[in-house]
DNA sequence: TTGAAAGCGCTAACAA
DNA sequence: TTGTTAGCGCTTTCAA
């Protein structure tokens, strides 16, 4: 290692004559300074280019200032949006964000935790792997009394303690497969997640009840579960093509995803909306120049890291858990090229949307 | 404050009988400690879920294994790209990185400089803002003794002590205009950039050189320099569009920037690749899903952040610094959909392609 | 308004 | 192989 210029407050004290403690009050703007000597003191503090250091401070206060916020992704429309609303949020409040990855692997995801607890954060934003389904991880950040919230993704069991920010996604789903019944589509399928996890859950719950609610058959060979990236956009869309059975319209469980699907109808040469129709969870900034324009599910990936960073302080600054906080944001549906209208195919056949509509049940 | 478990060395040294120092060495796997004394103290760790505390092993050991990056976006593929390098990278050598982000403002730049010192992180990794002249930070920074990478991006003037890490976007830009030049376009633009930091200055000048190369009057109304940004884009092209004169190729100095061009020509009834073919810096996973597909100069984003971790973990374990590291890394021209023949303008003409090869200076 | 004393939780050097 | 001693650089009482 190199060497190190090491200033630290001592050698201020001893260049202006006084105390460490008088040095270190004017640092943090403690009242009981006098205004001159405060003056002398950020004079030499300039002059020497003091910078505090943060472990010292940190060891001594029993506060570290930071937040820790573990993404599954980073390359990613959706994550680098609610990443840069966190540390907004999280500035503002004078407080370092240290973001770490987790890369879809519980592993690094626990080792993070683990990190981050013992860089003694005052508090983490998660939103868990797509395979966390242990939940011994959490209970133990309990037990270290780390405040700890949820955005968009968290585990499938309940743990109590923690608060979340997660968007409407069982009703995001309804309105997205609401609207492709409602211009004609009888053959649903979708691509991608699982139930491990709440977003997969609830966009599949969501899918499901759309059609049970229009009385729909749900064709379990239409629906193909995964993960949330884009092979699995590819794979489940080969799989569909390969066995033979494609559905006019597919909901791709993320964009990732939607992508990989894409891909792999270019490659089959499987026209998108013209053979099959697609709509997406999620949005991103080119969504509207890909070709098709993608239709979408947009989430409210801002409002999501804010509210998150919001729910955060109240438990930092909360001397004890009173009550959780869960708040669950709405997704607006974004319709675009795909999904505008039905295609002809000739395979099922409404006289229009008005007699349609009277299938909906009205009952439930 | 919540109240946090603050289990120490202390106590589980009181638990297992022996001295905290036994315990710190079980911890660090320092080998002069008999098996079954690891063997107990670990089960006592385990028992306790106690993790140590960073802060005071940093101040402790005067190391961090921390490394700081700071990049002034986050929410564009690019960066996020190297931001998983720099991380993966730093992971293997059992560091921690911190990331940190500018939103290409020079002042919350130097607030990240300063913050990062003062966590007292073991080297920096950073791709400064579009705006960054200012070099004294970089000067203070090396007083602090605290080793330094650009990477992609760096300030104009040169700074001696800090390795780097580009792309050779000279010759990026060089190929694309060549390509351009070589299908038959004479009325070359360029949208975005400035020559404050290398990216921006080493592109104009490839554009330019490429042009004198092939002998073309270089029209400086056609170059509208600005910044690296989506609304850019979309300013260069409604500021090129509304001037009335708007040449037959851009060259777009970002992918976010080609972004805005396509927006504002969409606007505008303009039609790309038919009226205005175009050419952006860097790619994207969508960019071939674009419609028109993006033709665009690759740039080795992961090799960028790979290298820039390895130079600087040179320099971090390096006592002084011997010399400084500077790589260049070539780029890619990936042509797609856009810029693949000339479109029929009929405003200039050449007979074919070998003909005008023949234009091209064999001097220089 | 200032400062002395007593740590925060850990590690490094050196003894035992 | 284990433990003792002495800090790392700062903040927090509490006294002056």
């Amino acid at each position: 290692m190199r060497r190190r210029n090491r200033i630290t407050l001592e050698d201020i004290a001893k260049k202006v004559g006084v105390s460490r403690v008088t040095v270190s009050k004017v640092l943090r703007g403690h009242t009981d300074i006098s205004t001159e000597m405060a003056q002398k003191v950020k004079k030499v503090v300039a002059e020497m280019g003091y910078t505090p250091n943060i472990f010292a401070r940190s060891l001594s206060a029993r506060k570290s200032n930071m937040i820790g916020l573990i993404v599954p992704k980073i390359a990613h429309y959706f994550f680098s949006a609610v990443i840069e609303a966190v540390y907004e949020g999280a500035l503002q409040r004078k407080y370092e964000t240290i973001l770490t990855v987790s890369q879809e692997n519980p592993e690094i995801e626990w080792k993070h935790l683990q990190a981050l607890a013992a860089m003694r954060v005052d508090g983490i934003i998660i939103s868990v792997t797509q395979k966390t389904d242990d939940i011994e991880r959490f209970k133990w950040i309990r037990k270290m009394g780390i405040p700890l919230v949820f955005v968009d993704r968290k585990p499938e069991k309940q743990i109590s303690g923690f608060g979340s920010v997660v968007t409407d996604d069982h009703n995001g789903a309804f309105q997205a497969v609401e609207h492709a019944i409602k211009i004609g589509y009888r053959k649903l399928g979708l691509i991608g997640g699982n139930k491990k996890i709440n977003i997969g859950r609830n966009r599949i719950n969501g899918f499901e009840d759309a059609l049970k609610e229009y009385r729909i058959p749900v064709n379990k060979n239409w629906i193909v579960t995964g993960g949330y990236g884009k092979d699995d956009g590819y794979n489940g869309f080969k799989y569909l093509y390969e066995s033979g059975s494609v559905p006019e319209f597919i909901l791709a469980i993320t964009y990732p995803v939607a992508l990989g699907i894409l891909e792999a109808a270019k490659d089959f040469g499987v026209r998108i909306p013209d053979d099959v129709d697609l709509i997406c969870f999620g949005d991103s900034d080119v969504g509207r120049f890909l070709s098709p324009a993608l239709s979408a599910i947009r989430q409210p990936t801002r409002e999501l890291g804010i509210r998150a960073v919001e729910i955060l302080f109240e438990d930092i600054e909360e001397k004890e858990i009173t009550r959780e906080h869960h708040v669950i944001l709405p997704a607006q549906l974004v319709i675009r090229e795909t999904c505008t209208t039905k295609r002809a195919k000739g395979i099922e056949n409404i006289k229009n949307i008005q007699e349609f509509e009277d299938t909906k049940l009205t009952t439930k």
